[in-house]
Formats: C-alpha cells, structure tokens, sequence
RNA sequence: GCGCCCGUAGCUCAGCUGGAUAGAGCAUCUGGCUUCGAACCAGAGGGUCGGGAGUUCGAAUCUCUCCGGGCGCACCA
C-alpha cells in the first residue's frame, strides 16, 4: 500500500512544482522520517529548488505547503527540518485499506512476455555444498519476488554434463575403480532403493530426500550416489597431482563424452558412463534443492547445445559479424579469439595477446565462453534453433521438470515452450565477472544490442568457511591460512560442507528444540516442525547478507535459532496465528481512529503496509537481503506489539475487535514476505 | 601489473536513488514467565563509518588518492 500511496505523492508533487514552477526535476527522494511523529513520508527537494529558485528552501516549502492540494488519502503536508516536506497519512484510509486488499497496486509488471532466471547450475559431478545453496536460495528468492510481482518467469538449471569436471568421476569409475555401465547402474538403482525402503521404514525424513535423523539409522553415505561421487572426485583429483602422467585418462575421457554413446567407431562405454553419472547426480541434486524448497522448470544439458549444433549456429553468427577471429601467431595460434577491446570497456588498449579470449580451441572444440554465447542467444529467442524436450522428473504436485534432449519425447503431453524471454538472469558466483562481461560483450559483438541490455548477470560472492569451521570438520590448515578470515571450499580437495549435511544439522537441532517444547506432539509431527524450521533457518542465514558480502561460514552461527533468524519471524508468525485461532466469533472492524492514535500501533500498520515497496526495492536492487531484513523488522515491531498489547483479554470490545485485525493484517503480511523468501510457517513452534 | 569487490560497535553484518540524532543480531551487564507460548520483551554500556583530500546547503553513501584484505585476469567451467 505504501508503494502506491508513495507514487501518489510523488506524482502529485511533481505536477505541483510543474504548475507553479514551471520545473520537471528528474528524480523526486521521498524517504522515511527518522521518527514516525513526523510524519510518514518526507521529501527533501526544497534544498535543491534553493538553488535553482535563488531563496531559502524553508521559505520554498512553506510556500508549497500552503498551494498544494493533497488527495485524500493524505492527512497534511507541513515544513520541518529547515525545509522538508513532511507528509502524514490519513491513518482510517491507510488502516481501511489493509484490511479489504491484500496487494500493492503499485507493484507492476516491467517485462513484456517472459522472464527466465538461470540458477543453480551445480556441475553434476559430486554432491552440492553451502555454495550451491546460496546461489539456488538466491535464485529461488528472486523468482518468487518476480512471480509475485506477477512477471511470468521460467526457472532453468543449466546441466554442464560434457565437461571436465564430470569426465573426472568417470575417470574414477574407469581406472580408479573401475566398473562397467551396468554395474555402476546396479549400484545406483540400489541405492535408490535402498533410499526408498529406508524411507518407508521410517528410518529417514519425508521423501524425496533421507536424512539420517535417528541415530541408529545407517550413515547417509550408504544412500547417496553424489556422496560416493564426491570422494571419488577428490581421489582423482589426488591421481592427477601425484601422477601427472595419469591427466591423458581426463583428455581422452572427456573426448568420448562430448562425442556421446553413439559415436561411430567406439563402444560407446565411457559416454554411458558419463551419462549414468550425470543424471544421477543431477537426481541428487534436485532432491537436495526440493528439501529448501526449490524447483525448477527445464535443466539444459551442454551435450544439446553441443550435439544439436546449437554452437556451430552461433559460431557462424560470430565468423559473419566479425566478433571472433582466427589468430595466426603467438601463443593463441590456431585458435578463435574475441578481442576484449571489442566489448567496447578498453577501446584505447593496444591489442596485445593478452586482451583476447579464446572461443575455440586449436584443437577445434569449443570453450565455456562460447557454449554460453550460443546458450544466452537461445534463451533470448535469437539464435533460430530449438532443443527437442523429455521429462525428467515430476514434484509431487504433479509440475514437471523437463530437460533438453536431442529427440522430443513420445509421450502424450508435449513439451511447454521454452525459451525467448525479453530478460534473462543469470545467477553466478563474482569470481565470473570477468567470463561473464565476455558473454554479453558477445552479444554486443553480434548486434544484440537490446538482449545484451536484458541479460544480467545477478553477481553473488561466495561462501567460504571461517578457519575455525574448516578446522572443526577435521582440515589442517597452514599458519597462514588459519589467520585469514575464511578460506575457501575446494570440490577438488573434497572439502567443503555438504548442503545435506548441514540440513541434516540443522533438522536434527530443530527437531530436538520442538521435542523439548512439544512433548505431547508425535514424533512424526515434531519431526516436520522441525524440518519447516530447518528450512526457514537455513534459507534466511543464506539471504541476509547483501550479495557482495563473502559469507564465513560457521556452523555456530548458521544453527543459531535465535536473534535475527528465519526462527525469530517463523515465532511471531506463528504467535500471530495463535491469537487468530483462539478466539471466537468474526472479526469485526472495529474502530480504529482512536486506536492509532497510539503512535506505537501506528508505525506497526505501516510497516505492515510497506510489504509491497520491500519487494519492488528488492527486484529494481536485485538484492532479497531487502526482503529478508524487511521480514524480520516486522517480526520485531509485532512481537514488541505482542509483550505490550495483550488481545484476547482486552476488556473493550471494540478496542479488541481492532487489535484482532491488526493481528490478522500483521500476519497476512509475514505469512506473504515468509512465502516469498520460501521459508514456512509452523503450525506451532 | 590490470580489472572487480570489501573495510561501519568486542564479533557478524544492515544502512534503498546523497538528507534530519549512524542501526540490528551476537557477546557482556540488568530486569521481566499465575500472561494470546520466554525460539520472546525491556533497559545499559560500546562507533573520529580504514586514513587523507575534493564535490555539495548536506557525505557512511559520489569523485580522487593512499593503506589493509579478498577474488579474478587459462586452449577449466
């Protein structure tokens, strides 16, 4: 409501000083008193008038304050601060509508068509780790924020199955420990049954995912494939470094990949190989995801682009466009090369060999830069080819993710339209800015203007472990490591923290919490309080911090239910839900003009009210922290409301009947914001 | 060497397009459960916003510079 009501002000100042002045200022700040007494919006454009009109900005506002006609939505305008404009709201109609609507008007749809959002994107090689998370909760978050603007949004999850990092693995299970495709498919159905049979035995949490939550129950990586996976990457890793010789397996390994099973003149083994892991792990990994709540609609695989040709199309579009070039000489001979200078950033830099980056390799495959050139032209709807589609797997809502294959699927339900989208996100980690900057300078190269305009990169810093977390999980670190602030998680070396692990963590703190305060409960509904708020812990300790911020990870801190915490606004959602429930009878409207005359219950309904503009700051500054924050500072404002307002037992009728909908708009409002940072709501807690 | 990011209370971090007295959480100390659940609330102490210069009526916020820390700069993704 604030969103809108704030836009209304804003416009009818502007026509104000239009009218009078004759003046068109191209931004108009209207910002937040520092006390709520003051009013409740506050603009300071008198100061800059001051110059521009010759006189003092005092008398520049005493004059506005006496002219402007306000609509009726606002109580009065007056001077304050040597020349601001304060502005307060008529507290019935503000009040009048948060208790009929429940959406902002003011939060418009700003893209035309479609908008897809990139995220995840976990090499399908190993098992996730906190890094993953903090880039899927991000994704996921800011695709929420989108929907509920009410923007159309497609949810991808872009597979790299041909690449380095799983020919590893399969490295692993050729010379390491060596097993052919039917065996290593035995293994994995096994294991998913074993998953399955552990979960209808009550042993492990609710499907899809297990968790070993009952001490007696088997150690998690008897269940999980990414698991075996990731050791097994590290081995191999380790090969490498003590046996350098042994990096032609990677070579000729990965050429059979990228060839695929049915490549003439070869068994085809390794491909099968390559793709028993991949999907898999990929299996893994949305089970893991679908614990924290995160889906996806379509998983892209780079064997498509590279196998139906989606990359020579592109390849031809940059030969013809002249943004790549074959260099001749010097260390890049033979290769396909875009000049930096051609992304227009250093246009006075000679064009020395170290300005250009490789697209194709003398050896005639194609990189990562490349791949996602043609990958983002698709996205956009430019690049004139189309993936064929299968299902992959199906939520228990019946919504089905799909993923790109090289023939369309038989079945009877046919695939959704991917693709073109009129804006694109695509959430990566700040250590590929620099890759980043090279894809869209491509699109530039090529033309693509606009969709180099519409495809973000939405940049986030990683997340490392604090040298004491590292420490704990059994690392030796060096002295000059152990002095940094945080250092960093390796898949090679196998270290890190698993994002299953750390639930697990975090389901069985929240669960032991619930027992003690729940006896009476079962344990079956203890557990799934328990896991609800997991969930909200996890999800809101990855979005508080703003973007840029490296996250040091400690288990200390990220279990902590206490403070601001995804449990803090869980609590007093659930506090507000209790009050609903208990009492009797409707809710009537009440009286509230003499009731906000309390300046406390006042501030309270606005705040509930800004929900909306939280949203729109949080989509134009890509930044969900805004939301996050926002979450918990109406947490804090209701649960002060709760200790000094008791309700239920408010003796004035009336006066209870208006603290009742205060309670129901608190709550309506938590429940949103809580919805859209995908955390949940507990029965109780 | 070049590019990007960070430096705010003892610790971890907010601070939106420059705006009024720089805010949270944790930690420390104090007080509050016969109450709609204390995963809570109230109060206290704690900051020359890394240093310096500039722009401005006004700078934690913008510009420059220096210092300190991080991440990139592959025919890996």
């Amino acid at each position: 409501m604030l969103l809108s009501l704030e836009n209304l002000l804003r416009a009818t100042l502007l026509a104000h000083l239009k009218k009078t002045y004759d003046l068109e200022p191209a931004q108009l700040a209207v910002a937040q008193p520092p006390q709520a007494a003051m009013g409740d919006f506050a603009c300071p454009i008198c100061f800059e008038l001051a110059r521009t009109l010759r006189r003092a900005p005092a008398k520049i506002a005493e004059e506005i304050v006496a002219q402007i006609v306000l609509p009726s939505a606002f109580n009065r305008i007056e001077v304050a601060g040597g020349g601001y404009l304060n502005v307060f709201l008529r507290r019935d109609f503000l009040w009048q509508q948060m208790v009929t609507a429940s959406r902002d008007a003011g939060l418009q749809v700003q893209f035309p068509g479609k908008v897809i959002v990139e995220h995840t994107n976990i090499n399908p090689n190993k098992a996730a780790h906190i890094g993953h998370l903090r880039n899927a909760v991000l994704g996921d978050t800011f695709v929420r924020l989108l929907r509920h603007r009410g923007e159309q949004v497609e949810v991808q999850n872009y597979i790299d199955n041909t690449g380095v990092q799983v020919a590893d693995v399969v490295v692993g299970f050729e010379h390491l420990e060596p097993m052919p495709p039917a065996a290593l498919a035995a293994d994995i159905a096994a294991l998913q049954r074993l998953r399955a049979e552990a979960i209808k035995a009550g042993h492990l949490s609710p499907p899809p995912h297990c968790v070993a939550l009952a001490p007696e129950a088997p150690p998690r990586p008897t269940f999980s494939f990414d698991y075996r996976c990731w050791d097994l990457y590290a081995r191999v890793s380790q090969t490498f470094e003590q046996r350098p010789e042994s990096l032609a397996w990677r070579s000729s390994t990965l050429q059979a990949i990228e060839a695929g099973p049915d490549a003439p003149g070869t068994a085809g083994t390794t491909a099968q190989l390559g793709e028993l892991v991949g999907t898999a792990v990929v299996h893994a990994h949305l089970a893991t995801m679908q614990r924290i709540n995160v889906r996806y609609d379509l998983l892209p695989r780079e064997s498509e682009i590279l196998h139906l040709h989606f990359w020579d199309t592109a390849f031809q579009l940059l030969k013809k466009s002249a943004a790549i070039r074959l260099e001749s000489s010097g260390k890049n001979a033979g290769c396909w090369v875009m000049d930096k200078a051609g992304s227009g950033v250093e246009i006075e830099t000679e064009p020395e060999a170290g300005d250009a980056k490789v697209i194709v390799r003398s050896n005639g495959t194609v990189t990562y830069v490349g791949k996602d050139i043609a990958y983002q032209l698709w996205k956009l709807g430019l690049l004139g080819r189309e993936f064929q589609y299968q299902p992959f797997s199906t939520y228990p809502d019946g919504h089905t993710v799909w993923t790109t294959a090289s023939t369309a699927a038989s079945g009877a339900v046919p695939a959704p339209a991917f693709g073109k989208a009129s804006a694109v996100f695509n959430v990566i980690d700040a250590r590929q800015n620099y890759l980043q900057e090279v894809v869209v300078a491509g699109l530039r190269a090529l033309g693509f203007d606009q969709a180099a305009e519409h495809s973000v990169h939405f940049s986030y810093e990683m997340v490392a472990l604090t040298p004491r977390c590292a420490q704990e999980l059994g690392y030796t670190l060096s002295t000059a490591d152990a002095k940094r602030p945080y250092v960093q998680v390796s898949g090679r070396r196998g270290f890190g923290v698993k994002a299953d692990d750390l639930l697990d963590r975090l389901i069985m703190n929240a669960w032991q919490q619930v027992a003690q305060r729940q006896p009476e409960l079962a344990v079956a509904e203890q557990l799934d309080l328990g896991i609800t708020i997991a969930v909200g812990a996890l999800r809101y300790f990855l979005l508080k911090f703003t973007k840029s911020t490296v996250i040091a990870f400690d288990f200390a801190e990220a279990l902590s239910f206490e403070g601001e915490t995804g449990p803090y606004v869980q609590y007093a959602a659930v506090r507000a839900a209790n009050i609903l429930r208990k009492q009797s009878g409707e809710l009537t409207a009440g009286n509230p003009a003499s009731l906000l005359e309390d300046i406390a219950l006042w501030e309270l309904v606005r705040l509930a009210a800004r929900l909306d503009a939280a949203v729109e700051t949080a989509i134009i500054s890509r930044e969900p922290a805004h939301l996050a924050r926002y979450a918990f500072q109406l947490a804090q404002e209701f649960n002060n409301f709760y200790h000094h307002h008791p309700v239920l037992t408010e003796a004035n009728l009336e006066r209870r009947a208006t603290l009742l909908q205060l309670v129901a708009i608190v709550e309506r409002q938590l429940n949103t914001a809580l919805g859209l940072l995908g955390i949940g709501v507990p029965r109780a807690m």
